[in-house]
DNA sequence: TAAAAGATTTCCT
DNA sequence: GGAAATCTTTTAT
């Protein structure tokens, strides 16, 4: 897929196509390995509710960056897709600055480097100025993956609403994603 | 104006 | 496995 088709789809599509993807802030990143689906008529999104000062990057262009603040101390990255819809960047896998990026964090070693939305604005020093930024541009770099790599699901982290929705993915088999997938059929490569 | 909830992380037991 | 830390945004009164 096409970025610009994504920033057009909807998260539910984008988050599926955005795992395995390159991502690099500044040069430091990764490849995408968790993602969360956020859509407009999701009572678990910020966007169910209609527009808010908050939350106004989510009903803007596609392809911009919706990044808020999480119970007070952490920043959590969002890819816009088509208005009111957006997707979580859950994880990624530490491949280039990791250098950086731990020290960035404190040294809880490489698997938790990037294993949550929190810990990937810490490593990627991603915080409320990129919100409403194009990902497409400098400092952003973003490229999706020629093939689609194998892809679990399960029930996305951390909501009360909407919580039975299997909207969350991540690449099969890796180490680096947050939280591990419920072993189903069909699931089977989770880990 | 007040109260509650929240797309989390970390440390302690 | 459980609770604390910490504070902004949103919603209710």
């Amino acid at each position: 897929m096409r970025l610009d088709r994504l920033f057009g789809s909807s998260a539910l599509e984008a988050a599926q196509a955005l795992i395995g993807a390159e991502f690099r802030v500044d040069q430091i990143g990764g490849i995408i390995v968790e993602t969360e689906a956020y859509e407009l008529e999701d009572p678990a999104s910020h966007s169910f509710r209609g527009p808010t000062e908050r939350n106004r990057s989510m009903f803007g262009p596609g392809g911009r960056a919706y990044v808020y603040r999480s119970y007070g101390i952490h920043w959590c990255l969002n890819v816009v897709c088509r208005p009111g819809s957006a997707v979580l960047i859950r994880a990624i896998e530490p491949r280039w600055g990791v250098g950086e990026m731990e020290h960035r964090r404190g040294g809880l070693g490489l698997r938790l480097l990037c294993a949550g939305p929190g810990r990937v604005c810490q490593a990627l020093a991603v915080s409320g100025i990129h919100d409403g930024l194009s990902l497409t541009q400098p400092p952003f770099e973003l490229s999706l993956p020629e093939r689609r790599p194998p892809i679990v699901s399960g029930r996305r982290i951390g909501i009360t609403k909407a919580a039975e929705l299997p909207w969350r993915f991540g690449l099969a088999g890796s180490i680096f994603i947050s939280r591990r997938f419920a072993e189903t059929p069909g699931n089977t490569a989770s880990s």
